[in-house]
DNA sequence: CGCCAAAATATGACGGTGTCAAGATTGATT
DNA sequence: AATCAATCTTGACACCGTCATATTTTGGCG
């Protein structure tokens, strides 16, 4: 039924998948603004309406979107995590830059994960919300977990009690708002992505 | 002309202060979804079209607003630093959490300020987004010198080749970070921000 | 004072959006 | 074959930003 999606197409095939992927190209393309559920169907092939009997409303398209993108970088931290080659030093200056590029990489995508316009109030299904915060809510445990590591190693510098959450979130604070002062290309350029990466890196570790 | 804006009122008065106020009042009330021009126009008391003799787009009043916020900021920043009683220390913590809650105290106009929304593309009058820039730019360069202050009172943990400017864009990226996570209630709970900034001074302080 | 150009405001219209209600079509199950 | 639920379509509504055009008001000048 749900298997083999390649050529049991009854209605449409599966559009919902469909939706996923050229609602993530449009995104892709031209950013958020260019994502609307009217030009979607007219791509896809389908009304306008016919969405709507497979999300509940645009926020949860949206968030649909968002899930598959917070599971990719949880995939990205783990496999750079759990690498062979590079010490936890290393690991660290690698979760740092790599977190940034990721939003580099797919900026408009970033915008989305971390936007207001998912995250604020119950606006649409609550199945879809809470589906995007079982995908988001792992990722951020990982994070905390490497913290922890980091913090128990003596990586970190730091006087006071220790603590892997508070950690944690001063360090994804970091990242987070690197990646989002870069994207929006508020005063930081592009090009000095790896410097200010390594800087912070360096801000950090205990000397 | 300009001056005495107190009775001379000839048309309406002068919207354009009007138009701010207002729809500075509507961001507030109902975040930047709830700023609609015609709304906005309704409430003021004309129709709708004529805020676009005082602003060329809806963007261009969106930066109007938000250039007041940067200079709001960049007031709070001098009064806090050149205050003579507390510490160069002290005054390195109360920034982080001034800043914080500044973005606390006004989510949304946060959110706008430093949203893709303005920052993006050179959509509405050039003259509007230079004026923005205007009052931003002098707020970031201000974050600079403070940094570079710190720096070298050797404040800062750090090994390498010290610059201000990219210790100050790690900086206000973790404070831009911290602010916004907690805005958009992403992971972080509003209760916990003196505890995070606390532990944020401590990781940057060198020990 | 009277007139005129310019600034300010209003009305109408257009294309775009998300979403609901109601009807039509299809596929699978009995 | 008949039925039923899932799927899709069409029509409609209320918003939105913005342009073209007409109307009013103002300030300055002869």
């Amino acid at each position: 039924m749900k298997n083999t999606p390649e050529k049991s197409k009854y209605h449409h095939g599966d559009l919902r998948t469909t939706l996923l992927t050229v609602a993530g190209e449009m995104l892709k393309e031209g950013g958020i603004e260019e994502v609307s559920l009217r030009k979607l169907a007219a791509r896809v092939g389908v009304s306008r309406t016919a969405p709507y009997h497979h999300f509940k409303d645009k926020n949860a398209l949206l968030c649909g979107i968002a899930e598959s993108g917070f599971t990719q970088l949880h995939q990205m931290n783990k496999s750079s995590f759990k690498a062979e080659g590079p010490s936890t030093k290393e690991k660290f200056s690698s979760f740092i830059h790599e977190y940034v590029n990721f939003a580099k990489a797919n900026p408009d995508l970033y915008e989305l994960m971390f936007g207001r316009t998912i995250w604020k109030h119950e606006n649409s299904s609550k199945e879809s919300t809470q589906k995007l915060r079982d995908a988001a809510y792992p990722c951020f445990q990982y994070q905390v977990a490497m913290t922890r590591e980091w913090q128990q190693l003596k990586l970190l510098n730091h006087s006071g009690e220790e603590s892997a959450l508070r950690a944690s979130q001063v360090l994804w604070g970091t990242v987070h708002g690197i990646a989002k002062l870069l994207i929006d290309g508020i005063y930081t350029d592009v090009a000095h992505v790896e410097e200010i990466c390594d800087y912070a890196v360096d801000m950090f570790l205990v000397h």
